[in-house]
DNA sequence: ATATAAGATGTAAGCTCTTACATAGTCCGT
DNA sequence: ACGGACTATGTAAGAGCTTACATCTTATAT
C-alpha cells in the first residue's frame, strides 16, 4: 500500500495525498476528508524511509548514555524519552559504556542513522583530556548536540546542567557548621559533574581547613557493589584516617557510608554525618534516612528538550543553562 | 557526498560502489581496494534512508518498556541493547507507561519506523484481558515480537521467561518449612510474571494451609515510594492480621517489608522472615541483607537476542523458552 | 463581462540507494 | 580459432515519498 494506491482510490494525485499527510494547508477541506477517509479505511501508513529520503529527517533523536542501568541515568533517559515522544520525536538509544572509543563509535552510528540531534545523558568523560572531546565537537558540526549535566565549549553544543558545585559547596559548609571538620569526600566518577561536585566540596573545606589531603577518596570499583564500597571505607579507616562525616557523590556511595558507620557502631547523625546525592529512591533504604541533594533532573530534562526543539526549528537558544539544586534534609545529618 | 560522487572519483559505476559497500563478492579485489580507498579518503557514509528504501530494513529493533527508570526493566533494556549492538543492530526505545492505549500507539509507531522486530521488556499487561493483547498479535503479523518475561499465544510471538512460578513456589515452601505459616504475599503488579509468582506462592501455601485469604496483599501506590509501602504494611497489621513472614514480588517491596519489621521491633530473621525478588542492588541496602530470587536476567536477554537474530535470518526458533531462577540466601530468612 | 488574483490540484523531477539484466572481457576445451 | 561458461562491470529501473512549478478553477474587482 503506497501513496499511489491511496491517490488512485481517492481519485486525486499523489501530491494531494502527500499534502494531506503533511498537513499542508493547500488542500480543500472536502478533498482532505476524502483522502483521510481512504487512508484509514485501508490502514495505510507512509513508508518512513521514503519519507526520510524526501525530507531528510525522520524525527528521531539519538540518546547516548554510558549505562542505562544506572539509577540516575535511567531516570534521565526516561524523562528525555518521554518528553521527546510528547513532541512527536522518538529516540534511538545507544548505551556505550565508559570507553571513549565506544562512545565515539556510537556517535558515528547515530549520525549514520540520520538522527536530527543527539542528547548525551550523563556527562562522563567530558573534560578528561581536551582532545578526547573532539568527537563531540565533530558531531556537533553536523547536528545539535545536547549535554545533560555535561559541558563542552564548542559550536552547536548545548549544556543543561545542575549547579553541582554550589550544591556541594553549600552542603559541605553546612556539615562543617554542624561541627564536623573531618569530612571524607567519597566519589567514583571523574565526569564533568563529578569534578564540579568535588570542587564544591574542596572549596568549602578550604574555607576552614588547610588541606583536604587524604580526605578525597576515589572509589574505582563497581558502581553498584555496596559491599565493596563499604569495605573500601573500612580499609580507609584502618589506615588510621580520622573522619566523622562522609559526603558522597551519589546515593549508592552514601548508602555504603551508612552501612560503614553502622558497622563501626557510630550513632547517626550524633557521631557521624552522611550526605548523599541525587535524592533517589535509595534515600529511604536506610536507617536513618539519607539527607541528599536533589538536582532536579526532571526540570533539567524538560529544559533540555525545549532547547533542542527550539534549535530544530531554527531558533536561537542559550548554549548553557544552569539550575540550582536543593538539599533535602533527612536523618543522616544534623 | 553520494554514491555517485564516489563512483566518479573511483572511475567505476555506482553499482560497483554499492557492491563494495554491501560486501557482495562480485567485485575484483583491485576494484574493491580502489573504491574503499576513495570512500574513506572522502569520509563518505551511505544515506540510511535511501538504503532503507532499497533494502527495506534499517537493522533496527524496537524496544518497548513501560518504565525505563524501573530498576529491573532498566537492566533489561541495558542487556538487550548491548547485545543487539554487538550484533550490528541498534534500538529505538519507547517507554510507554502502563496504559494499554499508549502501548498500542507505541507499537504502531515502531512499525511505522520500519523496525525489524520488537522486544517487549517486562510483561506488564499481558494477559489482563485477552482482547487487550490484540495489538501485540496484530504487530506480530508484520514482524517478530519478542516478550521478555511475558507470554502470549499468538503466531510470531516469542517468549523468553524466567520460571517465576517455580521459584516462588520453592521459596515459599522453604519459608514454611523454616516454621513460618503466616506469610503475606506483597505485590504491586498484575503482569504476566507477577501473576505467575503469585500463583507459585499460592500453590505452596495451599500445601499446608486451607486458604491464603487476607494474606495476598496488592499494593497500588508508587513503585518507588518505600514510605508508602511501609505504611501500607503497618495499616495491614493494624487491621489485626497476624503475619511473621513477607514474600515480596520485588526487592523494593521487600525493602519496605524490612523497614516495617524493624519498626515493629521484630528480630530478622528470628521473629520475622522476608524474601525479595530480582536480586538487585537493593539486596545490600538493608540490615540484615535481603534473601532474594535471582531470575537470571542477563541470561534471559542473551537468549532472547539469539532467538530474535535467528528469526531475522529466517531460521526456525523455539517460541517459548523458560529458565529456572535461583534463591540467593542472605540474612532475612532462616 | 473581463482581467486578475488566489486557491486547489496535478506533473514530474529529485532524494540516494539496490539489483535484475545486459554487456564486455577471459579462459577453457576441442 | 571458436563457442560456451565464467567473472567483472555497467545500465537503468525501481523503491515511496516531497515539492517546485505548471495548470486549471473560482472568486473578486472593475
Amino acid at each position: 500500500m503506497t501513496i499511489y494506491d491511496i491517490s488512485e482510490k481517492a481519485g486525486v494525485s499523489i501530491a494531494t495525498v502527500s499534502r494531506v499527510l503533511n498537513g499542508s494547508r493547500k488542500v480543500s477541506e472536502k478533498t482532505r476528508r476524502k483522502v483521510l477517509d481512504i487512508i484509514d479505511r485501508y490502514g495505510y501508513t507512509p513508508n518512513a524511509f521514503a519519507r526520510g529520503l524526501g525530507l531528510n529527517t525522520m524525527k528521531t533523536i539519538g540518546i547516548m548514555c554510558a549505562d542505562s542501568s544506572d539509577l540516575y541515568l535511567a531516570k534521565g533517559i526516561y524523562y528525555v524519552e518521554e518528553k521527546l515522544r510528547e513532541n512527536g520525536y522518538d529516540s534511538i538509544l545507544c548505551c556505550t559504556g565508559y570507553e571513549l572509543e565506544a562512545r565515539a563509535a556510537a556517535m558515528n552510528l547515530l549520525i549514520t542513522k540520520k538522527v536530527d540531534g543527539i542528547i548525551m545523558v550523563g556527562s562522563n568523560f567530558i573534560y578528561e583530556k581536551d582532545s578526547d572531546n573532539q568527537y563531540i565537537a565533530n558531531a556537533a558540526a553536523q547536528l545539535p548536540v545536547m549535554l545533560l549535566n555535561g559541558e563542552l565549549n564548542a559550536a552547536n553544543v548545548y549544556s543543561v546542567v545542575s549547579d553541582d558545585y554550589t550544591s556541594m559547596y553549600d552542603a559541605t559548609l553546612q556539615m562543617m557548621q554542624s561541627g564536623i571538620k573531618d569530612i571524607v569526600y567519597f566519589y567514583n566518577s571523574t565526569s564533568y559533574s563529578g569534578m564540579r561536585k568535588l570542587a564544591g566540596y574542596r572549596a568549602a573545606m578550604l574555607t576552614q581547613t588547610d588541606s583536604t589531603e587524604g580526605l578525597e577518596q576515589f572509589y574505582r570499583g563497581s558502581h553498584e557493589d555496596i559491599h565493596a564500597m563499604t569495605r573500601y571505607l573500612k580499609d580507609l579507616q584502618e589506615t588510621g584516617l580520622q573522619f566523622h562525616g562522609i559526603i558522597a557523590a551519589d546515593d549508592t556511595l552514601a548508602l555504603a557510608a551508612v552501612k560503614y558507620a553502622r558497622e563501626m557502631n557510630y550513632r547517626i547523625p550524633e557521631d557521624f554525618s552522611i550526605l548523599g546525592y541525587n535524592n533517589s529512591m535509595l534515600v529511604n533504604c536506610c536507617e536513618p534516612e539519607l539527607t541528599s541533594i536533589d538536582n532536579k533532573l526532571e526540570t533539567l530534562c524538560q529544559h533540555l528538550i525545549t532547547i533542542l526543539l527550539g534549535l530544530l526549528e531554527g531558533k536561537e537558544m542559550p548554549n548553557r543553562t544552569v539550575f540550582p539544586g536543593e538539599i533535602i534534609k533527612r536523618g543522616t545529618t544534623r
